[in-house]
DNA sequence: GGAATGCTCAACCATATGGTTTACAATAGA
DNA sequence: TCTATTGTAAACCATATGGTTGAGCATTCC
């Protein structure tokens, strides 16, 4: 749980630390994009861009489908998660204040539930 | 809340994306640590290791106490809590329920890739 | 005062990264 | 069949990165 695969993360972490690759991500949140696609709103060859979506691509973010001459690019979330997972072990030190109301939101929430749904 | 700031992400990422810093890091999550006592574990030079400071510290990920010759650095985990809002936006992805929308998704992409590809 | 400690800085090196251009392969369309 | 489109690959370049060593500055300790 600590340690997270750590090539694994270097790749995420990595792909993310560049604005074009988020961008990228961010238009593929709306759907399947061709490289082409991907590759417009950016000053930037598209040779260039195809670079970009390879990194992507290898840091499991993107998955690529292949019609034709078209390379159709979709998000791969499940990868986003696992970075996230890894921030969440931080979590406690930016909600720690919540953490204290949370408790006793909790507390509060066993004692009400005890006699109406034991199981939780 | 789409961009937050690109130069900020690249560097919080990019300083994220290293197993050694990620360690400091967890480290860090046990409370404050002298440059030496971070380096130690590591098998690297304390040069090195003070250069991975300075990439955390930049980023903003690490705050640093200079006493006398001592350099005490803490974790400031609230760049790390503005990661973790970018990768938010994308946790829909991951928590919707992917079941039956997923497995009508594939069905789509099957279908569409037969037919662009006839010939196989 | 003198020596050891904690740490940074500067110079250096090998490799990685982000970009380009050119060439090419495959597909689609006339 | 000829041509345009989509995309990758290769070669190249400038800069960044991750590491080293050695010098040096404060500080602490004897």
């Amino acid at each position: 749980m600590v340690e997270h695969s750590p090539a694994f993360l270097d790749a995420v972490f990595h792909a993310l630390a560049d604005s074009t690759r988020r961008s990228m991500l961010h238009r593929l949140a709306q759907g399947e994009q061709s490289v082409s696609e991907l590759a417009e709103p950016f000053a930037m060859s598209l040779a260039g861009a195809s670079k970009h979506v390879k990194v992507l691509e290898k840091a499991g973010l993107v998955r690529r489908r292949i019609a034709g001459r078209m390379h159709y690019c979709r998000l791969e979330a499940a990868r986003l998660a696992e970075a996230q997972a890894w921030l969440r072990y931080y979590e406690r030190f930016w909600t720690r204040r919540l953490d204290t109301l949370e408790a006793l939101l909790e507390a509060e929430d066993q004692a009400a539930s005890e006699g109406e749904n034991p199981k939780g």
